[in-house]
DNA sequence: CTGAAAGCGCTAACAA
DNA sequence: TTGTTAGCGCTTTCAG
């Protein structure tokens, strides 16, 4: 049904060929004959075949992005951002959504090898060796995320949680706080034990304490935090701050500690990860570690970008940094620890 | 650099056309040869290029989806429902997001041209009738939201505002409010028309009241919200219940009136729409007025498959429910006015 | 049951 | 400066 190029070409008098020249701008066409086929393309509306240009050139101008959770709000930003970016450049985004499914997660890259996208997003952190293989072996460079290793044609973005990490400790340590719990990601996950590690290493830095019960698993949900709390708040000894490893995570201990009629920060300091919009709405607004999203993606799309013309590009190496945002649900270490009620 | 079927077909010793038939299940293939080929197809990963089988059978197997903002969590969810379903069905999903820039809508939509997409869903309420020629035009089915019309080729899903209104606004009336202020969506927009006209028509059938300087125009974001019930809680008199026409400027409005230290239900209560993931974080929890996502995606997918079957076919109505969700951001009217401190 | 061949809409080399 | 032609990877008649 829509017009193709042999049509526009016949209505103009000239050979498909030209109106092709036309379209891309070459310069030997001359300025009559191109004055007139714009006005029949003009006239008839018409847009080329993105396929049939892919099947010629061998490049579809998409790009995948394959992602665990499009209900958070970081993922969401981040795809928003991500867009924009693919928008701007002329191409094309392809969404996929795993629910942290692995087997969606498979399903997904056999989409994308189906489109024969220009290269891939990994944002899931399940990853199973085979299946970044068989985008290698077809040529698709990918960038994934927090992977901590790169190989040909594929990318790593990592988070800069280290410093960060060290730097929300050192400012809870100046409000008093010597005891301090952490709510985890999913188990297994590669980001979640480098987020936990990261919390560790800058307890022991700043001298500070934790223990086994104050050290619970989540999973990257707000329900995931509100069971953590729970298990935090259950023991004979409380902390005094609770950072979480995202800011669902934060929000879920944020409802249990509410629950648990326990007042923030007065009586326990929280803080997250990632500074989701949420974050600043929720009560008491969350103080949290800030990662840029559209850092983020810029370095996604230039990872991509890079692979694209040198397919031996790909295998960097980039690092988003984090930063330190203040907000009300941290605040003095209280006196003594507050006694808690069960619910 | 990936695999073509003739390089199949050469490798198991038959015809690309053997190949093909063997994928697409064909019954005029020996057992014998289509478990060889499904040997070759197999140790070599063999995805065969979608761009290919568009270009031949005139199908991209694409849905486009355009709409106004990914950061609002309805359409998230939305998108997140709709993918689901698209792949369920073999189908892919270009997703374009306009943050309320009709400019961007025309972008859009010349990419949904571009890639020959099988239909499209609009939820950007700015519809040019000229935009939407362009589609039918091209014979590719559009389902709208809340546009309240249809035409060859075009459907609408309608939210059953008028109902839900109905009842919300009876409830408040039993709770013994009888003054009610409006929080309006972004001007000029039909959806927008629609919640105002259906809370108005609500209010009048019970026999409340409103007054002008209680209905405020938003934007459907939390600043809208926000800033909205900062010009309601400015007035000499002011309602003892406000209704917002989605959550996110019920959850700015929440956010003023902490501000301003009124009590949430006591003080004021406060409705929204949608019925996000958010409300019921919040605090207090929102009531509002639920609209089903996975009925509405489920809608907008029928919609558009029904269209491919026959064009004719488009131009249906569909009509998603709502349901009253009652949390504790709404309780009893307070005796009288209370006193706004001024911030 | 299988293969040869044409053609979907476009681009790019080559000819004119 | 323009047209002719081949071919990207697949499906689908039509022959065999």
């Amino acid at each position: 049904m829509p017009t193709s190029m042999r049509e526009i070409a016949k209505l103009a008098g000239v050979s498909s060929a030209t109106v092709s020249r036309v379209i891309n701008g070459s310069n030997l066409v001359t300025e009559d004959t191109s004055r007139r086929v714009r006005k029949i393309i003009q006239d008839m509306n018409f847009v080329p075949n993105s396929s049939a240009i892919h099947l010629k050139k061998g490049k579809s101008r998409i790009y995948g992005i394959i992602i665990p959770d499009l209900t958070n709000p970081f993922f969401t930003e981040l795809v928003k951002i991500f867009e924009e970016l693919l928008v701007e450049n002329e191409r094309e985004l392809l969404l996929a959504n795993t629910d942290f499914h692995s087997s969606r997660t498979q399903t997904s890259l056999r989409r994308m090898l189906l489109r024969r996208v220009d290269g891939v997003v990994l944002l899931t952190s399940e990853l199973e060796t085979g299946l970044l293989q068989s985008l290698v072996q077809n040529g698709i460079p990918v960038v994934t995320a927090d992977h901590y290793r790169t190989a040909r044609g594929v990318s790593d973005i990592l988070v800069d949680f280290a410093p960060g990490m060290s730097q929300l400790v050192a400012y809870l340590k100046e409000l008093g706080h010597r005891q301090v719990g952490f709510i985890a990601g999913t188990a297994g996950l590669v980001t979640s034990r480098v987020r936990m590690q990261s919390f560790l290493d800058a307890i022991v830095k700043q001298g500070l304490s934790s223990r086994e019960g104050w050290i619970v698993e989540g999973n990257y949900r707000i329900d995931g935090g509100s069971v953590a709390m729970d298990k935090i708040l259950s023991q004979p000894e409380i902390p005094t701050a609770v950072v979480a490893a995202n800011d669902l995570t934060a929000i879920g201990a944020l409802r249990t500690a509410h629950q648990r009629n326990l007042r923030i920060p007065e009586d326990i300091s929280i803080a997250g990860c990632d500074d989701i919009p949420m974050a600043d709405i929720v009560f008491p607004p969350l103080t949290t570690l800030r990662i840029s999203r559209r850092e983020y993606a810029q370095m996604l799309f230039e990872a991509l970008r890079a692979a694209e013309e040198d397919f031996a590009k790909a295998g960097q190496l980039f690092h988003v940094p984090t930063s330190l945002v203040v907000r009300q649900s941290t605040g003095p270490a209280p006196a003594r620890a507050p006694s808690v009620a069960t619910t």
